[in-house]
DNA sequence: TTTGTTTATCGTAATATTGCAATATAATAA
DNA sequence: TTATTATATTGCAATATTACGATAAACAAA
């Protein structure tokens, strides 16, 4: 096998882990982190920032879309890229269900 | 190549990205899920609530383990597993530091 | 001791990810 | 039209992940 039983499990549980796949590469953390550090959404130039050549950047900045992270929106020949708060928004409730649901537990 | 350049990115990057990683598979958002459903930690029967088999079970269980996610103490022969809530505030964290960043942009 | 119970590790096959050179596509400028 | 610029796609090699049968290890009970 090695293929990942996704069958096996709900619409969330796989839904959620697609979310967390998307963010489990330090290039793609770098590249969010990028975008929080501009003012704007930003055109291109992720790809000097990154120690990586473009077709990889351009990979991982399609994963990161099509996960919802980030939206790119057209803009003549660039493409301007920033990141989705309402996926943002998703995780944090995830994250504050689990905090719930931690609430008298014993660790 | 195919390996990935992690010695190119910030500590703090890899060790987000490595934590993200740990939650990117369905199996191991259900065993967070199901840690979460039972008030006391949980000895041993993951296996039977998953449709994997015993080793499988048990790498997924590592992995979250060694990514910090879940701890595991030993009990007689079983082991009893619970989350690790610092670890879920570290995420947390980080998602805050996000959102923080995210106020005056064009999102 | 032996037996049973629980969890971990080994070995390996199937599949997925990562990275990049080469190339293609799309839009603008000359 | 032909450049030029910016991004995407293709193809492929290197590596990583996933899953599980077989087996091992650790411990308790008889």
């Amino acid at each position: 096998m090695g293929a990942s039983k996704s069958d096996s499990f709900s619409i969330e549980q796989n839904e959620m882990a697609g979310l967390f796949k998307a963010l489990s590469h330090p290039a793609r953390i770098a590249i969010v982190d990028y975008l929080l550090t501009v003012d704007t959404c930003i055109c291109g130039d992720i790809v000097e920032v990154l120690p990586l050549a473009q077709p990889t950047v351009s990979q991982h900045l399609k994963e990161l879309k099509n996960a919802n992270i980030i939206k790119g929106t057209i803009e003549g020949t660039a493409i301007c890229y920033c990141i989705n708060p309402d996926t943002i928004d998703k995780i944090e409730n995830h994250f504050g269900m689990i905090r719930h649901k931690l609430k008298n537990k014993c660790c």
